[in-house]
DNA sequence: ACCTGAACACCGTTCAAGT
DNA sequence: ACCTGAACACCGTTCAAGT
């Protein structure tokens, strides 16, 4: 019995829905095990959904400066993340995104990506708390999607309905990249030193 | 007993932190009654969040037409809507965002301001899930902050530390809506008839 | 040392009995 | 009709006893 598959078994458990509706008992039944032999690899319930935080965030590269421009990059990466974390759209990444090592690694890459573009540190962390914003509202209507079986946002009536959930992230993501490049343009060009 | 006051006891008892975290017991204490009776009143704990939800989006209104441009009525829209739902940050609106009609009404009111600011249906559509991703993600980038005690977005280091949930939230709401601004400057000028 | 059964201190909600 | 106590079917986790 080792980590991974205690993750795995509870990736597995939740089918995609919420992550947090399965239960400790469930998942020591589903591995075979008693339920508190679960305790000894894992310390809590709550330290389980940070394991499987960073166990789908793991492939997810950060691009480095020679695969292309900065925009590029940038979408390469959060289309990356949102992928990875659409495996579980219920994983209340909410109470986990700041004790995540793998969730924190991404968050650097988006930054020096940001600072290699031309943004100052001060401008790259706002830019990257507005993509970060970005990812996870989009996972949010994700999530109730999913969870609730309905079709993405339900309430903007019809014309989202055919649309595929990488058409709306899409539209979202580039919309902010389209800002940011203009907040970039405003500035004089910067000087290489 | 009335349900606005099972709501704002519910509000006052979770002090801004995770609404699902007060339980129908501690909240019919805080009322000075049996459980049981809260259950005449309010069918489930689900339904609860529901009503509240609904509760803090109520004072938030749709501006008409002719409270400025359409950039601007969409910025004062959703800085209420953030404001009054900053009231519960773990308010989990993830599951309840579908059945609440005050989020359906702020849903519909963003459409039209959309609509008719140039966008086609389909464009609006599309602009309105990346506005709610964007707000959605700032409330949970608030909600780990509020809960966890950490300053907003610890992992984008010192930049972040001294800024303001608004100016953060100013920032990538700014962002979209220039990106927006610039899917409309794109297509011929809209045509009056 | 590693494992785990029983127990503790909770939950939300059903249901039947009270008035 | 309206209200509610007891009970049901769960939880996550502690803790002490097993090997």
């Amino acid at each position: 019995l080792t980590e991974p598959q205690i993750v795995e078994a509870a990736l597995e458990l939740s089918g995609g829905a919420w992550l947090d509706d399965i239960s400790m008992r469930a998942l020591a039944a589903q591995l075979g095990v008693p339920v508190m032999t679960l305790y000894n690899y894992v310390p809590s319930k709550d330290a389980l959904h940070g394991l499987v935080l960073d166990h789908v965030l793991r492939p997810v590269r950060v691009p480095s400066p020679d695969e292309g421009p900065w925009e590029e990059r940038i979408r390469q990466l959060e289309r990356d993340a949102r992928q990875a974390m659409g495996r579980v759209p219920g994983l209340l990444l909410i109470r986990h995104g700041l004790e995540s090592s793998e969730a924190a690694r991404l968050a650097d890459g988006v930054l020096s990506i940001l600072a290699g573009g031309g943004f100052t540190p001060d401008e790259a962390a706002l830019a990257s708390a507005a993509l970060y914003a970005v990812i996870l509202g989009q996972l949010e209507i994700e999530a109730i999607a999913t969870v609730t079986g309905a079709p993405v946002e339900a309430s903007f009536e019809t014309a989202t309905l055919n649309r595929s959930r990488e058409e709306l992230f899409d539209f979202g993501l580039d919309a902010v990249i389209e800002g940011l490049k203009a907040t970039l343009a405003k500035k004089p060009p910067r000087r290489r030193r």
